[in-house]
This record gives structure tokens, sequence and C-alpha cells, in this order.
DNA sequence: CTCATATCAGCCAGACTGATATGC
DNA sequence: CGCATATCAGTCGGGCTGATATGA
């Protein structure tokens, strides 16, 4: 009825918020599904690539905050896919390391992840979802060194 | 460490949920500073572009849970921003309509959203935006249909 | 009677803050 | 001392569900 008119359709801002909603409610779905949450995934992964870690640096890898994270684990631990021991180098950090059982279930929850993946992308051709993940990565990554986080 | 590695990092339903949380982020911070929240706006430009309408038809164009939209409203109508009337053709419904305040509030918020998206979107060339633009309303439309919600 | 509308009460995951105890 | 770590308590916006009263 305005100028403004068509702005909430094509505010990118939005369309970013409306397709992340959208795939991070399939992507909770499927995990809910596999007994795990996405935190759960996260921390496996980070563990399985970087190997054991304080509680601190983990929680940089994954930009879960350190108090959620204490949940996170406690549940992680619950089910033995990780182990939290004190670090003798330093008292004041844990170590957390992923387990046998952890490795088995990054593996299922992999393979769950990819399909969801496949099917969020599935309006796309294998060159646009090229394009989708470079225009993301480069969003991240700017906003990640402007914030200052760890690299890894 | 294992094939699994860079997954985590590479995951595009991941990458879509950092950079929306990002861009949520700095939108909402922005619209704070103007007091106001995503759901005003999304209600304002909503009433500018397609008129008064039911509480109903508002939350199918703007995704708002009926539940929700009453507080929405709520505070709208407290800040004269919109009027609620009963509509006398359906006693039922009640018939939102946009105020001159709510235009103005309108307006303001459109420059501020404006300049969030550009902040956003910085790292990306013109060409880029417009690639992310087009993708992300692929992903969006595509979703939509299969969820079967309001065009508009 | 069935269906839609508006409203209210409440749940839950998740982002974020602040305080505290402990060790460096 | 100042600084980091782990933990706990709690706030808050927001997505989502269910119940209810009222009118079409």
């Amino acid at each position: 009825m305005n100028e403004g008119a068509q702005r909430l359709r094509t505010l990118r801002t939005r369309l970013l918020s409306l397709a992340a909603m959208h795939s991070d409610r399939r992507v909770n779905d499927e995990l809910a599904r596999a007994g795990a949450r996405k935190w759960h995934y996260a921390v496996l992964a980070t563990l399985d690539e970087f190997g054991p870690a304080s509680q601190a640096r983990l929680s940089d890898r994954t930009r879960i905050y350190r108090s959620d994270l204490v949940a996170v684990l406690n549940e992680l631990a619950e089910r033995e896919q990780v182990e939290r021991a004190p670090d003798p180098a330093d008292k004041r950090c844990n170590l957390v390391r992923i387990t046998g059982a952890g490795r088995r279930t990054l593996r299922k929850l992999d393979r769950v992840l990819a399909a969801v993946e496949d099917e969020v992308l599935a309006p796309l051709t294998a060159a646009q979802r090229a394009q989708l993940t470079d225009l993301l990565t480069i969003l991240v990554d700017h906003h990640s060194d402007r914030d200052g986080h760890d690299a890894g």
C-alpha cells in the first residue's frame, strides 16, 4: 500500500531467519528421534576432530556458552559418550574426551544430519548448494573475525 | 581425527544457523534500540502492505502464532500504532489496522533494518547478495509450499 | 454440530548474564 | 593480587501446544 511494500518478503535478514528456522526445526526433530540434540553433536564432533579439551576450549569451538555446556556434558557423560576427568596439568580444568560409544553415536548422527541437510537443500542444484555454502561461509567467517572467536 | 572431521564447520544446516543467529542478534539489538521487536515490524509491515486484516490472517502472513499475536497487538495498540476493532461483518474477528503513528514507526524501522541488512551483508558483493537472496528465496518458498502457508 | 476466531495459561530449548568457589 | 575455569541460578524472547468461550 506504500513505498515499503514487499520489504518484509524481500528482507534478507528475514529470509535468512526463515530458512534457518526451517532447517533448525528439521535438524532438531531428526536429532530428537535419534535421542540427541544439536549441542550433543557439536560437542562430539569437536572432540573427535580436535581431541580432548577443557570445557572452556570446547565452549569456544562449539559456541555453546560455558554455563550451558555443563549440562550438556553431564548428559553425554551419563550416556558414557564422553569422559570428564580433572586435568593434572591445570587443576582448574576438566579434560573432556570422547569415548568409543561417543564415536559410534557421532557416526550415527553424522548420517542423520547428512540426510537432513540433503532434504533441506533439496530444491537447490549442486551448483547452487556450492554457492550457498560459499556465501554462508563468508558471512560466518566475517562476523567470527569481528566478534573474535577461536578459530580452532 | 577421523572421517567425520571438518563436518561441523562445513555442515550447511549449521552454517545457516550461525549466519542467521548473528543476523538475528543484530536485528534484535537494533530494533530494541528503536523500542521495537521483530514481531512489531512484521505486523506493521504486513498491515501497511495488505491493509486491515483479522488476527488470523495476520498470523498467517507474519507467521506469528495466533496465541502470541495477542500480546504483540496489545503492545502495538498501547503505543497507538495499530487499532483493533470488532469486525461488523464477522463478530468473531477483530479488524486490525495500522495508524498514522504506526506508519511513522514503520518508516523508522525500515531505515533501521536497511542499515542492519547492509551491515550483515557487508562482506558480500552486490552480485553475491543477489545470489544469496535468490537461494534463500528458493529455500523459503519450497518449504512454505510443503508446509502449506498462506501466500498472501 | 462442526468449524474458526481470539484469548489465556503454560511448556521447552536455547541465548545470554551474573555470582561464586577454586586454582593459576 | 588479577585472571581463568567450572558450576549454579536465573532471565528473556520466542516457537509451540492445549483449553476455553464465542460466534459463523
